[in-house]
DNA sequence: TTCAGTTTAAAATAATAGTTTTAAAATTCA
DNA sequence: TGAATTTTAAAACTATTATTTTAAACTGAA
């Protein structure tokens, strides 16, 4: 593996452990075995690397949903015989179950913690613009679906979807904790519950 | 106004502004213009002080929840006669309006935030004390609301609740600008959104 | 007033961070 | 092969951080 795919590996492996901020790049460059300057040839900088990173990361996710929604659209033969079910269900998962696409979880909440953080922190522009698409993409095969929301109020409602999915597997084991229960971790049955749950948001 | 609750001013203005990791303690002792030692005097290091703005941000906003809820309970004449709407924005509604007991959005989000970026840092305990004094009595009203969910449904459609709220307040202006929308902000309109997709999400 | 306890001040400490420099090594291509 | 380019190595640089030290100032009670 050259130099810099090894840093990627690492960046990615520690990012995903520690956060962002919590690892210098003298970690990356030691769990990679290579020279500490290197990330500065290949990526011009720490924030350089990063932004590669949220590339890898984000893009994957989105495309990981545009693949899905396409999926369920030529199985039902045709936008018109997909269910509401299966386009929330093809949004979601990508965020539920990010190993799909070569991802995981922690990646995605210190993610989207980094943006809760510092919000005008460059986001590339390659992950803009998918993102743009697939909220159009998604708002308006949507809106075919349910007549009494306007395309805002559909774009607002997918932000509340992507919301539970990730506040409730950040935050989840701690609140059970608090709570006092210790239910068994289920993803399957935690995507099956939330996709009921948003799905009668959407239809109601 | 002590140095202590000077710093304590400063720090929270601070921190609300830039998150914690992002102010050192130098910038809360000159915004508050006390010695840097002071500090550490006071509150022992600088995670000492985080854990006091924490306390004072989480602790109000949780006894927000409990007097909203005991008001319309009280209002409506008995437990019996309060809706599951009530509820529900009983439980939201300081997180969406936090300047009602004194505090901000921005906060809430970067408390979330952090504890996405570092799972097991440290919550003071009266913190998790009284999450777990509102976990129960919120589980508890709910289930005498809906009868087709366990307990520990409930508590995850709660998380889901509070997810929505947060992320949508914090990437809202960013997804309407990718999307191309521009909304006028409206936090009342949002709320009342909100509640209804939760709403129909436990009664379902 | 005096004195013990508390608080503040200024400076130093120690550690870590991202980045840059300079030269050596490796690679590529004519 | 040989020159040009790309990549790597080691070290130094610059800046910032939280914390500690030591002494001075303040405060309130005997």
């Amino acid at each position: 593996m050259s130099t810099r795919d090894q840093i990627l590996a690492s960046a990615w492996k520690l990012f995903s452990e520690r956060g962002f901020e919590d690892v210098s790049v003298r970690d990356v460059t030691n769990e990679a075995g290579v020279n500490l300057a290197s990330v500065s040839y290949h990526f011009g900088s720490k924030d350089g690397l990063i932004q590669e990173i949220v590339k890898k990361v984000l893009n994957p996710a989105n495309q990981h949903r545009v693949d899905l929604l396409e999926a369920v659209v030529t199985e039902s033969g045709g936008v018109g015989n997909v269910t509401l079910k299966q386009i929330l269900e093809s949004y979601i998962r990508p965020v539920m179950f990010p190993d799909e696409h070569g991802s995981n979880v922690d990646i995605l909440a210190r993610l989207a913690a980094r943006y809760l953080i510092e919000r005008d922190y460059d986001v590339p522009n390659s992950v803009l613009a998918l993102f743009g698409e697939v909220f159009q993409k998604y708002v308006l095969i949507i809106s075919t679906k349910v007549d009494h929301l306007s395309s805002e109020e559909i774009l607002q409602r997918l932000l509340f979807c992507i919301g539970a999915a990730l506040h409730y597997q950040s935050f989840a084991a701690l609140a059970n904790k608090i709570a006092g229960k210790s239910p068994v971790p289920d993803r399957e049955k935690d995507f099956r519950e939330l996709v009921k749950f948003v799905l009668s948001g959407f239809s109601s």
